[in-house]
DNA sequence: CACGGTACTTGACGGGAATCAAGGTCCGCG
DNA sequence: CGCGGACCTTGATTCCCGTCAAGTACCGTG
């Protein structure tokens, strides 16, 4: 078919499943379903039984969690070519951990956990790419729990833009947020107003300008410094 | 060797080493060490360069970060027959992502990071135990970042009391706190003070009775309710 | 172009937790 | 036994940030 054809070439480039064998990305594609949601749409919920993980073709999902209140966290925003809730193939009980829902319209593909696990045990390649990467997820939980933990809202907002900076970017660097201030918001665990009022505080020092979805950082060493 | 056999039947029930045949037990520990350390002592800092993840045999070792500012956040405590800093294994560039000290004298198995992956390469079992054991981790990260994020200080500590109470207890249940109350403040995130107003506020409301490292809790289902 | 809705901003206010400071308790040790 | 030093508790104060409320800007739509 003249998709599958495409999916593969597609599937190819992912680290995850570049190991794979001709067979084993056939039968991995036909175990698997193009899913498109809109906007707003939820994927999955907290709790949900859980027997397929996904891969982000385009758009954005946010990955939450809901207070008894109702407020929510945003876990994880994922971008096109990621992977998401790879961790369900190895519970006993999968169950996913949070919740799916699309930020922007987006189409995706979803992987079947039993075949899945079925190549995983033919292909150590993959096995060390799937670990690989949960390494580097765990990685990324402990800095997050870190900025939760100890830092006050201006630490976290400068934290995630210097997130946004190119990894050795110096000097006048402009970044566009992803996404609407509201669902930043919620991923660095503040309210809007928090947020706006933060980032104006940033503006008022001179450290950013801002204008719309463009933020111009006036020098990232002196933000970098200037949360020691 | 003597000491070799206790180890080996020691690593036997453990459910990452318990899939391994007698040489691959053999290779392993032969590149294993046994350390002492004692209480207070540094196991290795963050960003240090990792060739080792670790096996508590006893005592308590804490897992944690400094902020900017010189403050302690805990991010896991172990206790004895726990691994941790597996993670490493699967980094390009292995570095430890958190600061290890032990809180009460401990005794611990280091094990060499490319004989495991050695080990790892062979046998599919194990590999699934290692990749289970992670997301179990992942699943605990998701777990902290919630409760850090979305929950209040008192909501900690009563979710950190619940999380010493066996699983299917009920009525009236005697805890005993694992470590110095300070320890457990870094732990939840909260100062000590501000640990100890909150055990006398659940205290006050007859929630709970303190007396030293003893905590009862007079009903543990009210206590679930108490937090929805 | 007026409209309604959503996102964002700004201000006023209050509460919860950190901070600062001062006892109190328990322990090991000379 | 008296002493020093952790650890823990309690009180007073401060301040960050969430909440509530009002106002502004920016859409797409009829």
């Amino acid at each position: 078919m003249q998709t599958d054809t495409v999916l593969a070439r597609e599937l190819r480039h992912h680290y995850l499943f570049c190991a794979l064998t001709e067979a084993q990305l056939e039968r991995l594609l036909a175990s698997a379903a193009l899913r498109r949601i809109a906007a707003g749409e939820r994927l999955f919920a907290h709790g949900d039984a859980a027997t397929q993980f996904f891969l982000l073709r385009s758009g954005c999902v946010k990955l939450y969690r809901l207070s008894p209140e109702g407020n929510e966290k945003i876990m994880r925003l994922i971008r096109p070519s990621q992977t998401f809730a790879e961790s369900i193939l190895f519970m006993e009980a999968p169950r996913y951990p949070v919740s799916g829902q699309a930020v922007e319209p987006a189409q995706l593909m979803a992987f079947d956990r039993e075949t899945f696990l079925g190549i995983l045990r033919e292909s150590f390649a993959t096995c060390q790419a799937v670990m690989a990467q949960m390494a580097v997820r765990i990685q990324a939980h402990w800095d997050e729990i870190e900025t939760l933990a100890l830092q006050n809202s201006r630490y976290r907002v400068v934290h995630y833009l210097l997130g946004l900076v190119p990894r050795n970017a110096q000097g006048r660097v402009i970044v566009t947020l992803p996404t609407r201030k509201m669902v930043i918001a919620a991923h660095v665990a503040v309210t809007p107003e928090t947020l706006s009022r933060t980032l104006r505080g940033l503006s008022d020092e001179g450290l950013i300008e801002v204008s719309g979805e463009d933020v111009t950082i006036t020098d990232v060493d002196t933000l970098r410094r200037h949360m020691h």
